[in-house]
DNA sequence: TCTTATTGTGATTATCCGAGTGAACGGCTG
DNA sequence: CAGCCGTTCACTCGGATAATCACAATAAGA
């Protein structure tokens, strides 16, 4: 069983190709393609463990997506088009899928700007969470107050903070761990007066974040709950909005507490 | 039956949601909660059509995806991400996806420079063809002659072009209407000294290409073969590639002669 | 405390789609 | 003319998912 292993570039291949929908056959039929340049039926099916019957139907699924062109002769030869316009074509209609998505949603979202919640919502996983964040920290009109670590400081983050002061909102950013704040708040632009770090010491590692004092959310690590890669499902958050949301109660006092009694 | 247009929100964003491979369950799930803002089970089975007992996996299959929040309380609550946050986080994915795709087929695709092909082979869809005057324009090293309708001139196409420019290609490009040729010509940058038009006044509209004059397309406009929209598979094309390919000949000899027996 | 309605979880069945297989048709070649 | 290869079509099988049901757990009310 050394074939087909799983990092083997016709493997993921395939596999991509599923996930945009193609059939497994189709698939399987295009990377022999890339392989071969240019062949027949009975090429792709020595090659791709395709039935040499059904290499038609898949080379006709795949001349609907514009993967492969076809010569009318006997036999019939498909050749398969180059990896930057397969790319290209895929990359096109899927950023178009999200768009009339986006577009879609925007449509159906209730107008009522959302009658504040009461109660605590979960999220998991690291990049879930730091949707949230970019959600909530885009969502700002007033103040911003965002703790976190180092490494959760992801360009999406940065971005929609560095929208909202752009907007005119005020961001107080202060790093968790002592070695982070000198080097990522310098891609800051000022407004971060926060005094960096030592007063978070005991606090377990995560993400702290408030928003116009009526949404706030608070994250720690879990590191391994036997997830084999230490860095995809390793975060959990709990976020709570409205005035008198529990959550945001406390960490508001927490805030307050924590900047040395202001406010 | 007015319920569940084409054109309606609701439908395109299940739509969408499935074609990035969620169940339709969980399609459902999402815009209804999308729709509520929040809600319990029972709430969305009323409104997506759902069967209670399965709102609970296809919520669970949306927090796998970053969609949907939960609050553990008895009812359940749940609660949908933003529009925005939603495509930004598809956009994500499928933007890795496209690149992993492409980096695994360079990988497969063979080193040898694919000893040039005999044939003709034919491709279908307006897409498709720009897909194909892309490749073989990126992929010249020394002389582009391109004649096209001005619709055809798009931006994949148009940046295509500049590139080859940029990299030193010798390219000239042509519209085939007469009207166009004023329009567009200006958004490229010079060395484009062909005369304009007139001479193509007879041919059937589509497009003419020959790269390094060892591969050419030809394309014609097929309007309406009972296709809806007259703009979506309205063009084919037939292109070959090599010295002695019997297209690549007869259309150098077409672009020597209409060019005044240069060469 | 007991009852009852409602919520959450699991198992079961039905339905649909696609992979895989084989047979039939037609054109090319010896 | 006959056999062979290429092509297409029709069919079966299996896996996945939609849909229904039965049951346990919880909460509200008498």
């Amino acid at each position: 069983m050394t074939r087909n292993d799983s990092d083997d570039p016709r493997s993921t291949a395939v596999d991509q190709l599923e996930a945009f929908g193609l059939s497994t056959y189709a698939a399987r039929t295009f990377v022999a393609l890339a392989s071969l340049g240019e062949g027949t039926a009975k090429d792709v099916s020595a090659l791709a463990e395709v039935p040499r019957t059904r290499v038609y139907d898949a080379t006709a699924e795949l001349r609907e997506y514009g993967l492969v062109d076809v010569q009318q002769s006997t036999p019939k030869r498909f050749t398969a088009v180059s990896a930057e316009t397969t790319g290209r074509r895929f990359r096109r209609e899927y950023t178009r899928r999200a768009d009339l998505l986006t577009n879609a949603l925007d449509e159906i979202e209730p107008a009522s700007p959302n009658a504040e919640q009461r109660g605590v919502w979960t999220v998991t996983g690291r990049e879930m969470v730091s949707d949230r964040v970019v959600e909530f920290v885009g969502g700002a009109s007033e103040e911003v107050v965002l703790v976190t670590l180092e490494t959760l400081l992801t360009d999406d983050v940065l971005a929609a903070v560095r929208a909202a002061i752009d907007r005119g909102v005020t961001v107080r950013v202060s790093g968790m761990d002592f070695s982070a704040t000198e080097g990522d708040i310098d891609r800051l632009p000022d407004g971060c007066g926060f005094e960096s770090s030592r007063a978070w010491s005991g606090v377990p590692a995560g993400r702290l974040l408030m928003v116009d004092r009526r949404r706030t959310l608070a994250s720690v690590l879990v590191d391994g709950d036997g997830e084999h890669p230490p860095d995809a499902r390793d975060e959990t958050a709990i976020w709570g909005a409205g005035e008198n949301n529990s959550l945001v109660v406390v960490l508001k006092a927490m805030f307050a507490w924590l900047n040395g009694g202001r406010e």
